[in-house]
DNA sequence: TGTTTGAAACTGTCCGACAAACGGACTGTT
DNA sequence: AACAGTCCGTTTGTCGGACAGTTTCAAACA
């Protein structure tokens, strides 16, 4: 209940100026991708600050990807990558303790529309990096049949694979990259599932039929095939006994009642 | 083809160390989210580097949002929020020339799906976010029809934040992360088109429909609804005699023909 | 008990310095 | 002409020290 009430007076620090300055000239397009950056002297000296204030504006740079470094070259502008950046989010995510039943119903509305595109846009290479991913894949099926033990790490990293050269080939780099944090979370929600019921065999088979349907330009086919993998995802989840609402990271810690303590904040 | 093939060798510097150091103590949960960073001079004892080269480090723990600063004070531990993160990779994506071709299909997948899905999780809070931003549509809207020079910058604003706001209420985190880059493109696209046709009535039309029905709880008439919205949104684009695989930013720059220069790279 | 005050701790910024690495030019050898 | 060796100016990575302005925290005070 302050009388007059000035505005909050918000000084930013002078690095991050430095950070903003130069993110705007590379915005707008007057550094552009591949340039080197100035030296760091002549910045400061541009900028009327000291260098170790510009060697901090840069570190800002560099972790949002504006600016890469190799070796002790010059750092150059660079055009982040999406899905890098789109990765940590992903992260942030799965400490945001997302559940099952989100990461399920966003597959359920990303995937097919995917997967239909897919068949309509893959090309003679995004087939043959589908088909490899097949056969490592079949490979590792039949390692487990024969007895072996199963490396689930790496059966749910050739699965999520297998979902992200899709959308990759989809012809569509916005649905791509909304697409991202679906495939990230197939991760945990893979390891989960795969060593307690041991539905290798079933995933191949459907990511099998669908690699035939993007070969045979089939969406409407790949389009079914996916809901079918989806459906799978979940009815395989739910054998689990766990709850669709239990977050993520609370299941793959083990705690499989509801009663896990509420989240700091 | 070369005979024997050494790995690269990689010396990363010692901020990234730094970095790496400080990520890992957090991700393992030893430093908990709100705790107070240590002081850096601590750290630079820990680490045994110099205190600048830990603010460096500190400084990419910053942009990746897993520290958080206000003011002059001690930073600490935050957890990133995801959609800022995801704004980023956005950011990237307009860079990445993305076609509106490209917008408008994932825009079809995902909207009338969060339209529907919020119809039935929007609670008090969120219709009123909702009304609120109607509101402040309709006075622009009233005011650009009794002949004030349009703000198109302000009205796009309100349609993105009326687009947001849908996604952040649906009761789905994934799909609202997934969501974002849309809505982050919104605003290059309606600045390409709201000047050229002026459908500003039509689109506060719209979301006043949509509106209507999330508050009646009809998830059936949201999806409808949101989906002669996003029709709308790309008759309007065709309207402007602009290809919709002209890319949204060389389109912004009024480069209308499809001869724009080959992308660098 | 609640407020004020003052010292300690800490961040933001600057300065100066040096080793290591890089880029390029120049040179001598084969 | 191709190539290795050498030198040198430029630039980054790292260090040490310094100081002003804030924040924190606890003691002193009302």
């Amino acid at each position: 209940m302050q009388e007059h009430g000035f505005s909050r007076i918000e000084r930013a620090p002078a690095y991050r100026l430095v950070y903003d300055a130069i993110e705007r000239e590379i915005l707008a397009g007057r550094l552009r991708v591949g340039d080197p950056l100035p030296a760091e002297l002549q910045l400061a000296e541009q900028f009327g600050v000291n260098r170790s204030t510009v060697r901090e504006g840069i570190r800002l740079l560099e972790q949002s990807g504006l600016v890469e470094r190799d070796g002790g070259k010059r750092p150059r502008i660079s055009m982040p990558h999406y899905l890098d950046l789109a990765s940590s989010a992903s992260r942030a995510l799965i400490l945001h303790m997302v559940t099952f039943r989100e990461l399920w119903e966003a597959s359920m509305v990303l995937e097919p529309a995917i997967a239909e595109r897919a068949a309509g846009h893959i090309d003679e290479k995004g087939l043959g990096e589908l088909s490899r991913n097949l056969d490592a894949m079949e490979a590792e099926v039949a390692r487990i049949d024969s007895g072996a033990p199963a490396d689930v790490y790496g059966f749910v990293a050739l699965d999520r694979a297998f979902h992200e050269i899709l959308a990759n080939v989809c012809g569509n780099r916005v649905m791509a990259l909304a697409h991202e944090p679906v495939t990230s979370l197939f991760i945990p929600a893979g390891r989960i599932i795969l060593p307690r019921l041991k539905t290798y065999r079933r995933v191949f088979d459907a990511h099998r039929y669908i690699y035939n349907c993007l070969a045979a330009g089939d969406p409407a086919g790949a389009r079914t095939w996916m809901h079918k993998h989806m459906d799978d995802f979940r009815r395989a989840y739910e054998l689990t006994a766990l709850s669709l609402d239990t977050s993520l990271d609370a299941a793959s810690l083990g705690m499989v009642n509801g009663t896990a303590q509420a989240h700091s904040r």
